[in-house]
DNA sequence: ACGTCGATGCTAATGTATTAGCATCATGTC
DNA sequence: GACATGATGCTAATACATTAGCATCGACGT
């Protein structure tokens, strides 16, 4: 359970970083740079992405001639997490007002067959319950 | 829009003062304290808090002897920001797999009351949707 | 073989978050 | 009134994130 994974434990510029590394799953200097807002220089982000991985957030492959960061935490993992914790901050871990602001603020708001699909998740976690 | 009031721009300290303050929507430094991991001495809590009052992310109230801290910004805003960037950065904006996920990590587990109220939640983003 | 391009490795300087210490002031009690 | 208690206001010291500069190395084209 090591605490050495927790994001909160990072410095402001150092979760931008993991959180561009996350999202694209892997991701080299010059890419995470073109996501930041009001970036550094090459050199500075490829030196946040060095002590990030002595910290052990991230490791790296080879792509060609570059390094390629990946998170080496179990994506799924960390998801949960943040999950859990964007429940218990804003919504008193309760689902419905989350899902309810979710349906809310969606980009594009959701597809009539996602709609169906979120549905049947709902159904199924119904199920889940009742047979237990 | 106010960069001033993005989270993302703050410490390590920083955001989990404005987490505790946000999830308790008031809070006075000795609340604070107790519910900080590895907390500082009060007198350090206290310093945060007048520095994240002067960057303006919270504002003070008198209750009876002492200050309560409240956070400026309007609750609704920043909870819909957390919400988009928590669904940007892991489930690439995707409400279906968010919602999959929320059901997975849910510490209390929904009621059927609340997976009714659900499903009317998504049957309704689903008229809204076709109406227009 | 030479020079350029674009990458890494390492190190230094800077800025800012973080912590803590101390003086002060109000309140209630003996 | 003197004193203990528990709060604030301010200031200084420290730690660490953040930034950048420079030397080096390999691949590639001429």
């Amino acid at each position: 359970m090591s605490k050495q994974q927790d994001l909160g434990q990072l410095g402001r510029r150092e979760r931008q970083i993991m959180d561009v590394i996350l999202r694209r799953g892997r991701a080299t200097a010059a890419e995470v740079r073109e996501d930041l807002d009001d970036p550094p220089t090459y050199s500075s982000v490829r030196g946040m992405l060095r002590l990030l991985e002595e910290k052990g957030f991230v490791r790296h492959e080879w792509d060609g001639p570059r390094y390629v960061y990946l998170p080496t935490a179990d994506p799924e993992h960390v998801r949960n997490s943040a999950v859990r914790h964007l429940l218990n901050t804003f919504f008193s871990n309760s689902i419905e007002s989350a899902v309810a602001a979710m349906l809310g603020v969606a980009e594009k708001p959701p597809s009539e067959e996602e709609l169906k699909r979120l549905g049947k998740l709902i159904e199924q976690a119904g199920r889940r319950r009742t047979r237990k």
